[in-house]
DNA sequence: GACATTTACGAAGGAGTGCTTCATTAGTAG
DNA sequence: CTACTAATGAAGCACTCCTTCGTAAATGTC
């Protein structure tokens, strides 16, 4: 009831363009008719809302379906090519960077190499690498960009600034969203990267559909995000989901188990020992098998707090150890189950290494959504 | 995006009547002029929707103010006395019930006293007894009520079954909504008590103004309720809350360190056992001040855990042992200062031992609110 | 007590939006 | 070539909201 608006007959008409644009996205090319149909608003009216979201340029016309009886109709459908988004993923070790339209259909795709304690500059300058590749790759220009989204480690402000980050040095403290600012000139948002990967498994991933749902980060670094009635929960300081960092919960150290154990040939490095642990576990060496039943059983009790909490419908796995998921989710499930009062679907995330970078179009795409649906923001125009 | 629809011109009457009932419900009594510039809308528009509302019953006029310059204008408060709302409480030893008008505001307050072991069939009548004596004491008949909201114990079902319910053995697998369908011959909802008592706070307590808040229910029984973006989140199978029963985040046990203190004098009832920790704590007895600070060590954990996870703004402790916060509150603040990355307020609840009745006031409130709201259900008649 | 001032009321006219209806048009099927 | 089908385009109607302006009912001033 909060915001509930009194409205002028533009807002209604307002509200049926948005409507109108809603349904485009979601079905593809339609007729007049089976929009009229769907939106529940009379065909002439739809008309005339079409008519005003084509000079808009929101809409366009593509050639008629063939084969029908009748007289073909005109179909329309949302011009998604009328500006593009930009999604980042700058972690420790890689900086990814996609472009989109505005449906979220990814049409380039880069990825820049870095290291954790890479200097400051160095590694802004990667970001700026990765972005004019992936621009030059899907023939576009940075003016053709209405968003630029940035997923990156840590808590980060509502206004973008890297409020503490463990991972990279230095970070914490960063304006992020300031200097992001500074190389583009376009809208900048900018978000932890587990929401953002959250993000992507329930637009398109093992959640789709789903609008409770907990994403669990799980590899050498662990976090959390959750999904309450279908929007990513950032919490009122944008610290949500930093369950990890209390110790009863153990996640924390959790990994350590698959990291540190006796089987691993000296000399593995770092980044190979869990999977070198997990590898043998699935060829059935006993003590690597007990390692992941340990991890498990840390895995267990942290995932266990938040199902307990939340009763989320899914809970998905994603990560580096998510690859792994045929060796460690029937051990993280059988405990849940008896952990749980109720066992909620636990998968594995289908997204991959793209999960975060993917996530920051689709939060780009709702940003986007989010200032088109809003009163107060008319359609701009595009084109 | 989901559910936005298009809508006809009446929907935007309905949107503007809806939103007059708002503006009435939350600032009293209103002039023409006044609710047309809250509104935004314009005076004779305005007339109009009010002339409509007045036709259906939903609004009724006042005498006009006194005292200023000018014609007088007449004013329009929301009909709060068109229908009324029952709140139930439940619980082991007690059923409270309440009757309040539209607003919320409460009328009538009983209390019919029971045993956790009382019998099906007695605790039933004992609720109708509840029901019936406060609906005497306000003056209304049982057909003067809208809706029943009850609130109580246990996991309770979206259909009003109960789960599963430790603290009163007879409730398990009872079908609360389908028996309080038979005794009254109006709408039944049926929540989770916490989740009552946390809406309460929210709506009239501790945490008014808060869009995200953690409930954590302290006394004999341990118990948690979430607030998300100003709703109170039940979860995908109505079991979110559960957090105490996951050992290690130190909940479920926690109130031990109270009750079996050793200073406690013996053959003290179970009920006042905790009680005379805290106040031998208040006194400054070192003993008892050590099963505080045990208390507040266990207690810090779970809470830690749902603050990482959720970021709220608002940590309202509520419970029997709320009565207690000048002793608790502090140790506690303390503790989730090192814990956690963002520290919440935290407050005592301010509503005392009517909280989970006042929230089931709330629900109905909100229940309506929801069905009034909702696009398909137009504005039922009353009067 | 007459008058100005202030504020609210009520009615009239206009603009925008959506709906229904019907003749027209552009295809396919026989 | 004709019949049928489905979409199109234009006309007329209904509803909601807006602006404007004259009228009504109080208070304050001379």
């Amino acid at each position: 009831m909060a915001t509930l608006r009194g409205g002028d007959l533009s807002r209604l008409r307002q509200l049926n363009s948005l409507t109108a644009i809603g349904t485009l996205r979601g079905a593809g090319p339609l007729t007049l008719s089976a929009l009229a149909e769907r939106t529940g608003l009379s065909r002439p009216s739809m008309k005339e809302v079409v008519e005003e979201l084509m000079r808009l340029g929101w809409v366009e016309e593509t050639p008629p379906a063939q084969g029908g009886m009748g007289r073909p109709a005109r179909r329309y459908r949302f011009r998604a090519g009328s500006g593009h988004l930009v999604g980042l993923d700058i972690g420790g070790h890689n900086i990814r960077a996609a472009l989109a339209d505005l449906d979220g259909v990814i049409l380039a795709e880069t990825r820049q190499p870095v290291q954790p304690d890479t200097p400051l500059p160095e590694r802004l300058a990667a970001i700026g690498r990765a972005v004019a590749s992936c621009l030059a790759l899907g023939g576009k220009t940075i003016e053709d960009v209405w968003v630029v989204a940035a997923g990156t480690i840590g808590v980060i402000t509502p206004e973008g600034r890297i409020f503490y980050c463990a991972a990279i040095p230095a970070w914490t403290g960063f304006d992020l969203a300031g200097h992001l600012r500074e190389m583009f000139p376009c809208e900048i948002v900018v978000e932890n990267d587990s929401r953002l990967a959250a993000r992507a498994e329930a637009v398109r991933g093992a959640a789709r559909g789903a609008s409770d749902v907990v994403f669990l980060h799980v590899g050498r670094r662990m976090g959390a995000a959750i999904i309450i009635d279908g929007k990513v929960h950032r919490g009122f300081g944008a610290a949500a989901g930093e369950i990890a960092m209390l110790p009863q919960a153990q996640l924390f150290d959790a990994s350590e188990h698959l990291q540190n154990c006796s089987i691993i040939p000296e000399g593995t490095s770092p980044a190979d020992a869990a999977g070198y642990t997990i590898a043998a576990a699935r060829a059935g060496d006993p003590v690597a098998l007990a390692a992941v039943e340990r991890y498990a059983d840390d895995l267990a009790v942290g995932t266990s707090a938040m199902v307990l909490l939340l009763d989320p419908q899914v809970v998905v796995l994603g990560g580096g150890f998510s690859r792994s998921a045929d060796v460690l989710l029937p051990p993280l499930r059988e405990r849940l189950k008896r952990l749980c009062i109720r066992m909620p679907d636990v998968r594995a995330s289908t997204l991959g290494d793209e999960c975060v970078v993917t996530g920051a179009i689709d939060y780009a795409v709702a940003h986007l959504d989010h200032r088109l649906f809003t009163p107060d923001a008319p359609l701009p125009t595009s084109r």
